[in-house]
DNA sequence: TAGGGTGTCAGACTAAGGTCGAATGCACGG
DNA sequence: CCGTGCATTCGACCTTAGTCTGACACCCTA
């Protein structure tokens, strides 16, 4: 069977969803149907860090919208700014319109409805790892339209290094900064320094507003 | 010309939203087709809260979704929890149905999207002054549903005092206590023992997870 | 008139947030 | 090979947040 990527490399794919049990599916759609490309798997946003991160070549990402360690398209946004040539593909239970527009407006290369096919699946990744952007049928260009106030929130949030965005990602859960000290095993002082960097890159002087700007992006979950 | 209200006792209605001009605009609206009613505005929550606190009787309250003091649904699930036999019927500019059935699932007795004709609006205020819940044709109860974790949310929420909320309101803004008390004119002390309450009504144990639980009953402002 | 809820405040204390300067290590280009 | 810049780390120091105790006034209701 021919495989139906168009590149002749073997392609590296990175899979991000926090259900186990998904990205196995994902994987053996691809597989089975689309190429023998190399598959890597992260089940939280440190983890695709750390992926992105020692596979400066990846060929594609499939990121879900939901991911503990992410609210929304903070994640998206990081990802697409730090490391321009990467597409990144949404890939979400969400179907709204308008965050599949959002998606795209913030740099997604691609928005994928979970309840794709495994055929469309593929179609889009195809078209994507060919350099279009690809998303549903259903939706068109003629809506609300890039947001220019979350734009240039989304570039204030791209300048902060990957620590500073662990640590911002664990304040919008209402975590100290001793507990985030502990999660990522650095002292509390080293929390406070990155703090006071983030609250420097996002203009703002406290840690409340920090977290209100990061709140700008994210999407309610849908039920 | 007959009153088109269906009460013959002269109604008090209050109109809340932060542009004066569309305050005016809906008053001549409701004057000239409707009825002889007593008219109030406030262009704050602030101001709103005072005058529901004098006026008891209040027979409707047309709410903004975006007045200064406010984020989205906070004051609508305030007010229905707080002065249970006052009908609110939210007026905004967002008309997603989405928002729409949020509003009416948080207790809003009717939507009317300031697109409406002046006879729409009447139409709707007639049927919500003889108790039933308005919203546009377009919106049908198809939609999502009520998500229980944002009513019980909303009902946590409704447990604060008027001055609670004001300070919870301007927490969400990202403001210091003693900026906040110098709005509301109290020492800090005064403040601290505000947020100490709010938080324990929240069950949260710091500002920042305060503030995000109000923010999730915040609506992303149209654009 | 007593009691309960609310709003106000002070003072003293503990905990958390935030600033500053500085050290380390690592990558990049000269 | 060396300097420059950046990310990360950290301790010392000060500010803000939050708790606790206790207090007083107000309004409403029983």
């Amino acid at each position: 069977m021919m495989s139906r990527f168009l590149s002749t490399q073997p392609s590296k794919v990175i899979i991000a969803d926090d259900h186990p049990l998904f990205r196995e599916a994902i994987k053996k759609a691809l597989e089975s149907n689309c190429s023998d490309a190399e598959y890597f798997e992260a089940g939280s946003f440190e983890g695709l860090q750390d992926l992105v991160d020692h596979h400066r070549d990846v060929d594609l990402v499939l990121l879900d919208l939901h991911m503990p360690g992410v609210s929304g398209f903070a994640g998206l946004v990081y990802l697409c700014k730090r490391y321009p040539g990467v597409p990144v593909v949404i890939i979400s239970a969400n179907e709204d319109p308008v965050v599949i527009r959002r998606a795209l407006d913030h740099g997604a290369a691609g928005f994928i409805p979970k309840s794709s096919s495994t055929g469309e699946i593929c179609d889009a990744i195809n078209a994507v790892l060919s350099g279009e952007i690809w998303s549903p049928d259903s939706v068109q260009s003629n809506l609300p339209g890039r947001n220019d106030s979350e734009i240039s929130l989304a570039n204030r949030m791209a300048e902060l290094t990957p620590q500073q965005f662990k640590v911002l990602m664990r304040m919008t859960q209402g975590l100290l900064n001793k507990q985030i000290a502990y999660e990522l095993d650095v002292s509390e002082a080293t929390i406070k320094a990155h703090v006071t960097a983030i609250m420097k890159k996002l203009a703002v002087n406290n840690r409340t507003q920090a977290v209100l700007i990061a709140q700008q992006l994210a999407v309610a979950r849908p039920e």
